[in-house]
RNA sequence: UGCCCCGUGGUGUAAUUGGCAACACAAGGGAUUUUGGUUCCUUUAUUCUAGGUUCGAGUCCUAGCGGGGUAGCCA
């Protein structure tokens, strides 16, 4: 139960795309005895985000749906921007997510075929080789009122056509002199059937073809045929690739190929986040960012070494469903489905931020005992574990005030909480220095009250607190994250500023804590609770052995600090 | 300015292709609670506008308004 991503077929409602694909295999007479067939086609140029994570869970669902079958394909035809460390951590990223891809392509891999296809489209009338520049081929293209003109190189023969694409192919000219493009329509109102470039010359090393080539395909002449190639019965896209779709269409139907269909979908957009790979790359770049897996960005490593669970992500993709209206989807949700998550597996500790002093008075000097804890409320087979407690510890300085509000139900002058797992103690002196600041409180126990003691234990209080106590404390690092950026919309940036400009200037804050012996032995990217405080993991690249750094993943739900507010 | 797409509570998605507008989150109220967490109950609130077709329109048609995409040899 409740676990919709990995069941998928109990979900009832059908999003659009599942409505499409449906109606496609129950009429269309191409797809009988096929069954669906999908792809994740990133460019790897930059590192997955969590608007990634929505095509995957998109297209990998699909597939997991209807018994089907999901690639990864990495969309490669611009070596300048890709390499092998972005296809790497797109396999690692994609494996973490937890799906597993049938096939693994990469467009490069069909580089012949489309060639090929070119040389196709060129012998039928429908490819020409054309020698104008960048800029004049923008100007023959029109503009969005003015139809194009033609190209004067388009009604060159055959032959002619033949023998300068082959040796564009060669290496025979220079960048940008010459490009091979379709013959299609310059008066089209949809630009991309302006007689659109095919092959651009580019002597760029690639990653995985090396100096094979010095022509590489235009995304439009090798998504559609990859597709095709591959069987691709729908091919799922964002849509900022809608106005593609005639021409992919074109491409298919004017070479006679297997025809996938495309659907599109509106990209994910998150609040107070930023979503191209271009800003991202920027953040990067300019060390706004310790890299793209900074616990604050949103790309799935960040988000993994924040702490989020793969679970967590597919189930927030669940969550906002899939249409074609351009939304923004509330960050809240996305730390709702972690938060969600994590209370049902992360073991609870108890961990001071801002520690202020106590001492027991009336609690023996060189006693010590231990208490029993529960590790997770909810989850039974998580057990239990020995809590130390002594005559000095630790609270959270926000537990304490001296003159409280009256729904204040921590401790107070004269006043009464419980110690989580412990005692009931009573506040009876405040201890200041010069500044004024709180030291220490001085405090008084009532024996009877231990947790699970029996029926005098079980006086009840306002308010219960944690505490860490002193003598068997660990001091650690912790980082505490929030948003990367303080606007609503980061890109919306005002007169002569950027996004940069956005960015929450306190997005991070290292802190020393003091934290519970059991925490302190715990295995890198553990996930944990710090009770009343929020979901913490064990940095997986700064701890060391006995030495862990927690970053805070998402705090608890406060409902005092609404109170507070009013 | 051309073309394409989209407008359903605050947010995101549903509504058996014309038949009682629903779900989740958020917000408000309450209960439970040795985490001001969790859980449970509950309240508020929705079809962009104007026409048209129809017994009946969120759904179909027309116009308007609003938003997005699009003039890379990026993807």
């Amino acid at each position: 139960m409740n676990q919709p991503a990995e069941n998928p077929n109990e979900s009832e409602h059908k999003n659009f795309i599942e409505v499409e694909v449906e109606r496609d295999f129950a009429s269309k007479a191409a797809l009988q005895g096929r069954s669906i067939q999908t792809r994740f086609p990133p460019e790897p140029n930059g590192y997955l985000h969590i608007g990634h994570a929505k095509s995957i869970c998109l297209n990998f669902g699909l597939a997991q749906r209807y018994g089907g079958k999901c690639n990864l394909r990495f969309d490669d035809t611009n070596p300048s921007k890709e390499s092998q460390e972005y296809v790497d951590s797109i396999m690692t990223d994609v494996r973490w997510l937890g799906f597993q891809w049938d096939g693994l392509y990469y467009a490069s891999d069909y580089f012949q075929q489309l060639y090929d296809w070119a040389e196709q489209l060129v012998r039928e009338g429908h490819a020409y080789v054309c020698d104008l520049n960048a800029e004049q081929m923008r100007e023959y293209r029109g503009t969005l009122t003015e139809p194009g003109r033609n190209s004067p190189f388009r009604d060159r023969s055959v032959e002619e056509n033949l023998d300068l694409l082959e040796r564009m192919r060669r290496g025979e000219f220079p960048e940008g002199t010459r490009t091979l493009r379709a013959k299609i329509d310059m008066a089209a109102p949809n630009f991309n059937l302006r007689d659109p470039v095919l092959y651009r010359i580019m002597f760029s090393h690639h990653h995985r073809t090396g100096d094979d080539w010095c022509i590489y395909p235009m995304y439009d002449w090798a998504h559609g045929q990859s597709d095709s190639i591959e069987g691709i019965t729908h091919s799922i896209c964002t849509l900022e690739f809608e106005n593609h779709r005639p021409l992919y269409d074109w491409f298919c139907k004017t070479l006679r190929i297997f025809h996938p269909r495309q659907i599109e979908f509106a990209r994910l957009n998150l609040s107070y986040t930023v979503m191209s790979k271009r800003k991202l790359l920027q953040l990067v770049t300019e060390g706004q960012v310790s890299g793209w897996d900074d616990p604050r960005m949103p790309t799935i490593s960040g988000l993994r070494r924040r702490g989020y669970t793969p679970e967590s992500i597919r189930n927030f993709c669940e969550t906002i469903g899939v249409a074609r209206f351009n939304g923004t989807i509330d960050v809240l949700v996305l730390e709702n489905a972690v938060r969600d998550h994590l209370n049902k597996i992360a073991n609870r500790y108890m961990a001071i931020l801002d520690p202020i002093k106590v001492t027991l008075t009336n609690y023996p000097e060189g006693q010590a005992e231990e208490l029993e804890a529960v590790n997770n409320p909810e989850d039974p087979n998580a057990g239990h574990r020995a809590l130390p407690f002594s005559r000095t510890f630790y609270i959270e300085r926000e537990d304490f005030m001296e003159n409280p509000p009256s729904k204040f139900f921590r401790l107070k002058p004269g006043g009464e909480v419980r110690l989580r797992y412990a005692y009931i103690i009573k506040c009876d002196e405040v201890r200041k220095d010069a500044s004024g600041k709180i030291v220490e409180l001085k405090c008084s126990y009532d024996p009877e009250t231990r947790s699970g003691s029996g029926a005098a234990s079980e006086r009840k209080v306002k308010g219960t607190i944690h505490w860490v106590s002193a003598s068997t404390a660990h001091c650690v690092e912790v980082r505490l994250y929030d948003r990367l950026f303080q606007s609503e919309s980061p890109e919306e940036a005002a007169e002569g500023k950027t996004f940069l400009d956005n960015i929450n200037p306190n997005s991070v804050t290292a802190i020393t804590a003091v934290i519970e012996p059991a925490l302190a032995s715990l295995p890198s990217g553990t996930r944990v609770q710090f009770e009343r405080n929020g979901y913490f993991c064990i940095d997986e690249k700064d701890s060391k052995p006995g030495e862990p750094v927690f970053n805070r993943i998402v705090t608890l739900r406060d409902s005092w600090a609404k109170i507070a507010a009013k």
